[in-house]
DNA sequence: TAGATTGTTAATCGATTAACAATC
DNA sequence: TAGATTGTTAATCGATTAACAATC
């Protein structure tokens, strides 16, 4: 559907917070909107909103502005909110069960099949209403349930060894809170790294800054 | 001792990964590099590293290349990792319990001294070796410790309250894992976003292109 | 029709990359 | 000294903002 598939990253990135916006507007009843009064809720430019907008396409009307559920609608089905892949997680540590259970998936269009860690003091506790199952299991349960996108918050250390199997059995996507580096080995791989370690440095620059 | 203190987002954001590699290859007993040899291991370019590097000072000596060791050090007082930023976390669900036990804290510049909840269920528990305690202590604990930084891993619409608390009590820095916009209502606070939501949508989207 | 606001083109701004002189 | 590689300036590229014609 998209109008021209090279949309830049910057655009992509913008569109979930659009996406949360329009939720906003419409449980608050607000059936329609212009690009100006939108930007001042969101603190960019009206020019940055028909700009981004018109990547996909015209989802305005001229001379009145853009309905709130359509919009939404629209931005839903351009960040394939309209299915459900299926994931698993690997590692079920601190940062795993919370992620797990923190995250609702549903509504951002994934949908959690299965929950992997490597110790065996995990495997067979249960968490988000699953079991945690052995990594061994791993390929039988891929081969017969076809994930295709896989979380992982699991070491470095223990990355590249099961990055390689899931590649080998079809995992396209992943969302990845350690450091291995997965497009290193795996150019073909869409990968979405979390680097909360990052973040949290980044602030801490900020505030060195604004300290001197 | 900031050569420039108007350093680019972008760049500031690539340093906490200059940080890591130039840590690992410390670990490696790397010596030395080159702007060219750091680069393949990073995949950008060696321009863009001695750009980036530049903005700070000249840590490299020419024709010869960088001290690993020396440029290590360098970036973490960029980074403000030579000191210990006072850190309260407020919310200990799910996310709160992973972030507070899962994030080495004092690796990357932060001590968290304290952890809050407005559940009756939660005060009293322990995380991370410490006792959670009543949202209604907030005030008389800030007015004796004195964090400087605040984790938000509370809900949208419990943040407002606190964060004015907050503010009033002198803290500076938030590390803000709610949908909040701090910013809209303190101008002047230091803020750090993590929306693991919007990562996961963007994720979603680039799994939905390679798809058609 | 007149007013409003989009869609889109043009101008500006900023970030990245390339080139090269300085120098170790 | 010659070779290597930085620090820095210049060129390019891309993203954001401004302007305005199209049109509802």
């Amino acid at each position: 559907m998209a109008k021209d598939s090279n949309i830049s990253l910057p655009v992509i990135r913008r569109l979930p917070r659009y996406y949360r916006f329009l939720y906003d507007l419409k449980e608050n009843g607000v059936t329609r909107i212009s690009s100006r009064e939108l930007s001042q809720r969101m603190r960019l430019t009206a020019s940055q909103i028909r700009q981004d907008l018109n990547c996909f396409g015209g989802f305005g009307q001229q001379g009145y502005g853009y309905m709130v559920d359509q919009l939404y609608e629209e931005i839903g089905r351009i960040l394939g909110m309209d299915r459900l892949t299926k994931t698993i997680l690997l590692g079920v540590g601190n940062l795993g069960t919370a992620v797990g259970n923190h995250i609702d998936f549903k509504s951002r269009g994934f949908h959690l099949i299965g929950l992997f860690d490597d110790s065996p003091d995990l495997v067979g506790d249960t968490r988000a209403d699953m079991t945690i199952r052995s990594t061994d299991e791993l390929e039988a349960f891929c081969q017969k349930e076809k994930p295709e996108m896989a979380i992982l918050c699991i070491p470095k250390e223990a990355a590249p060894r099961l990055v390689e199997k899931l590649v080998a059995c079809g995992v396209k996507g992943f969302w990845n809170f350690s450091h291995y580096d997965i497009l290193h080995d795996y150019p073909d791989a869409i990968v979405e790294n979390v680097h909360m370690g990052d973040s949290l440095m980044t602030l801490s620059y900020h505030m060195t800054q604004k300290g001197e």
